[in-house]
DNA sequence: AGCTTATTGGCATTTTATGCCAATGCTGCG
DNA sequence: CGCAGCATTGGCATAAAATGCCAATAAGCT
């Protein structure tokens, strides 16, 4: 694993609270000079530990006020997964899915207009996919919580 | 709702694929000059659409390869929903939150570093919590899709 | 303590952001 | 169909930020 000392780690905490700081106020942010603060940035971006910056738009400011978490059950005889896979994709609404361990299914996180569009995406996409035998939908009531950041604090102590 | 045209569509697009591109990248990726360009970000992020840039972190690089989606049920007499909800956004390895219609449980995203983490969080931290009568953790084999990105589909033809 | 190596801070240069204004394109109406 | 009025754009000048470089500083090692 990389090794990343406390200035790194604030830098990563400070990032994930805001992605689109200038070099200058990172810099200021972790108290340090410009120029180291872009170099470990850098390093941090070419090592991989920062994937990427992404802009977070707010759902119900473009119309998608409803979510769920879908369950999918494939038909473990068709080989569909990697079908699906490459399906769920391809459907926007699709936020994530994971594969999870023990009834071999898939979760997904789908956000969507009105149940209208949600019917829709059930009926017309999910189920009519190959393979796919049985789909669970929960709706979500409340986000109570819904953050990018990963946490850091079992790195501390790493370095320096 | 705000009205955004073919041309905020794009922006918002591109942006929640790299948020961090200049504003001069960004007006060549949509082909128009800079400064409407800016004159548009500014406005999504006034009006709010842009809700927030973030760095998004590889799991991976920072010792958190493991991932569970976590169920938990409160037992409702007692009224420790607030208290939970407070509790939730203060656990770092929680990932997301959502309250869900039909059993009123909580789905909870949790990321860690290897089962003993894991198993430290759900003995330690949620279990204790007041009110948590019962957790049910489902593992992630695999992500198969993880975006940030929402579908804009839906709102072409909004304008021009 | 003294040497070696890694890291920092500040400066000069290049690149980018930003405010302003004239030019252009669109809309609606006569 | 053309013209007035409004909204949006493009380009320019200025201010701010990023970036590369080097001497100075701090940290690690023996």
């Amino acid at each position: 694993m990389i090794e990343l000392d406390k200035i790194d780690l604030k830098i990563l905490s400070v990032l994930q609270q805001d992605g689109r700081l200038s070099n200058l106020e990172l810099a200021e942010a972790i108290n340090l000079s410009p120029s180291p603060t872009l170099r470990r940035l850098k390093r941090l971006e070419q090592e991989g530990v920062i994937g990427r910056y992404v802009a977070l738009l707010e759902p119900a400011k473009i119309g998608l006020g409803l979510e769920a978490f879908v369950r999918v059950m494939l038909d473990k005889r068709e080989r569909q997964f990697a079908t699906f896979a490459e399906a769920v994709q391809a459907w926007p609404e699709v936020v994530s899915c994971h594969a999870m361990a023990g009834e071999m299914d898939y979760l997904l996180r789908v956000v969507f207009e009105d149940l209208a569009h949600f019917s829709r995406f059930v009926m017309d996409t999910l189920l009519p996919h190959p393979g796919v035998v049985d789909v669970k939908s929960s709706f979500v009531l409340q986000a109570i919580k819904q953050t990018t950041a990963l946490p850091l604090a079992h790195l501390v102590g790493g370095r320096s």
